[in-house]
DNA sequence: AGCACA
């Protein structure tokens, strides 16, 4: 205990402590900032950031009760506010004695992250739509989201906390991308602290929580009955496994959809493997497989309940196939496989259906995809490296520029005469997960640090 | 701009 000074000649509205209250500094004011700042007036021996609901509040704990009253002394007379980084800061003693846990467990970096999401919308924030966001930063093994009087918040976890950190440390404070959400969803503000957590546990895949480390782990009742098909929408879905197989079912097919539109669509994500279509139901679907799961999450992520031509035309519906390696028997117009190295073997010519020629659609179609193309990521898009850019060089798959050179090579059918108001290589995506207007555009950098 | 504790 320090001796008390017994000269009250000061007098603020709260009695003396040798802990100050300090409210209005920058976001992610730093301890040694308060230690810069109080120095002057004497030993600080405590700390404490990031304080209050809107963490721009701190505490500052002096050895001695005099060099805080010397500090608040200071201050009150001074024609100069106390400022931190320009921002003036307001100080008052702080009602408590000392500064207690100056380490709580949002303070120590750690493998899992708490992610609260803010915003009007952030409930209808997806699973999938963070998945995509924190595996820019390296795996993400599980999820989990709950409802919580802090508002809609979720679980992440990295296989350590440096990745963790580095994902806190570039998403903090951010906003999710826009062209992650639709259109019509408000600004969603990430606020992440650390949790204490080591290794969630997810005991099913649901649209509340995720192991992406084992993929078949069983789907949550919940999550099955009821919701039958193609739950669309906004929030959670996304009932099945994923797998690197998707099952599309196309819908208002007014168009006909070829084996070669259905490889460039879906070539905009990653390398397409094979292609198996069929009927069912007296509706048109396929098996599109990709070589890895993630580029199949991507796929469904941002095609899934949009059409492949404009005015509603031939609408998507994606879920994951139980498949992991079609067994192509033959290459005609409804199945292929596009590993097979020997060019001859493939009959590139649809027999049920005249191939149109390409050009009336202003360059290749391939550019029009260029919002959501693979590239350097491609085989694992989830271990883009690389804090330091801030996220925005980190970005997933979907933010890469470059374009497949093969796309160039496919000869996307273009429907009669009639077609409306869109060339077929435009995708119209208007939900969640959509490219970016821009992308579809061809030109987009959409990861401007002034987006986030 | 007003006192911490997922």
């Amino acid at each position: 205990m320090a001796s008390v000074s017994s000269q009250p000649q000061f007098r603020y509205t709260q009695p003396p402590s040798k802990v100050l209250h300090l409210r209005n500094l920058p976001w992610e004011c730093t301890e040694e900032e308060l230690i810069e700042l109080g120095k002057p007036f004497g030993k600080v021996v405590n700390t404490k950031c990031n304080v209050g609901a809107n963490r721009n509040q701190a505490f500052i704990e002096f050895a001695d009760l005099n060099q805080a009253i010397a500090m608040i002394s200071y201050y009150a007379s001074s024609s100069e506010p106390a400022q931190v980084r320009g921002k003036t800061v307001y100080l008052q003693y702080s009602n408590r004695q000392e500064i207690v846990n100056n380490k709580t467990t949002a303070d120590v970096a750690g493998n899992v992250l708490l992610v609260t999401i803010e915003g009007q919308d952030a409930r209808l924030v997806s699973i999938d739509v963070l998945h995509l966001v924190f595996s820019a930063f390296g795996f993400v093994h599980k999820i989990t989201t709950f409802e919580k009087t802090a508002g809609f918040q979720a679980l992440v976890q990295f296989s350590d906390a440096e990745t963790a950190t580095s994902a806190k440390s570039a998403l903090d404070g951010r906003i999710i991308p826009r062209y992650l959400l639709s259109e019509n969803i408000s600004p969603c503000t990430l606020r992440i602290t650390y949790s204490a957590h080591t290794d969630l546990s997810v005991k099913f895949q649901s649209h509340r929580s995720r192991d992406y480390t084992n993929p078949y782990l069983p789907v949550a009742p919940s999550a099955i009955d009821g919701s039958g098909q193609f739950s669309l929408g906004l929030d959670g879905k996304k009932l099945e496994p994923e797998s690197n197989v998707l099952l599309a079912s196309i819908e208002n097919m007014q168009y006909a959809v070829t084996l070669d539109v259905l490889h460039m669509v879906f070539s905009a994500f990653g390398p397409v493997q094979k292609i198996a279509m069929f009927d069912k139901n007296g509706g048109l679907q396929a098996l599109i497989q990709y070589p890895d799961v993630q580029t199949a999450v991507l796929a469904k992520g941002t095609l899934e309940g949009h059409c492949i031509y404009d005015g509603g035309f031939c609408k998507l519906h994606l879920s994951y196939s139980r498949h992991t390696d079609l067994s192509i028997k033959v290459n005609n117009d409804r199945s292929r496989d596009y590993t097979i190295p020997n060019p001859a073997m493939v009959n590139p010519q649809p027999s049920t259906l005249g191939q149109q020629p390409v050009q009336a659609m202003g360059g290749p179609a391939a550019h029009q995809y260029n919002g959501a193309p693979y590239a350097s990521g491609l085989q694992q898009p989830t271990m883009l490296p690389q804090p330091s850019g801030g996220w925005t060089s980190t970005v997933p798959a979907v933010a890469q520029q470059s374009m497949p050179v093969q796309m160039s090579n496919h000869y996307p059918y273009i429907p009669p005469s009639s077609m409306p108001q869109t060339n077929p290589g435009m995708m119209r995506m208007p939900g969640q997960g959509g490219v970016p207007p821009d992308a579809a555009g061809g030109a987009m950098p959409p990861y401007r640090s002034n987006q986030m």
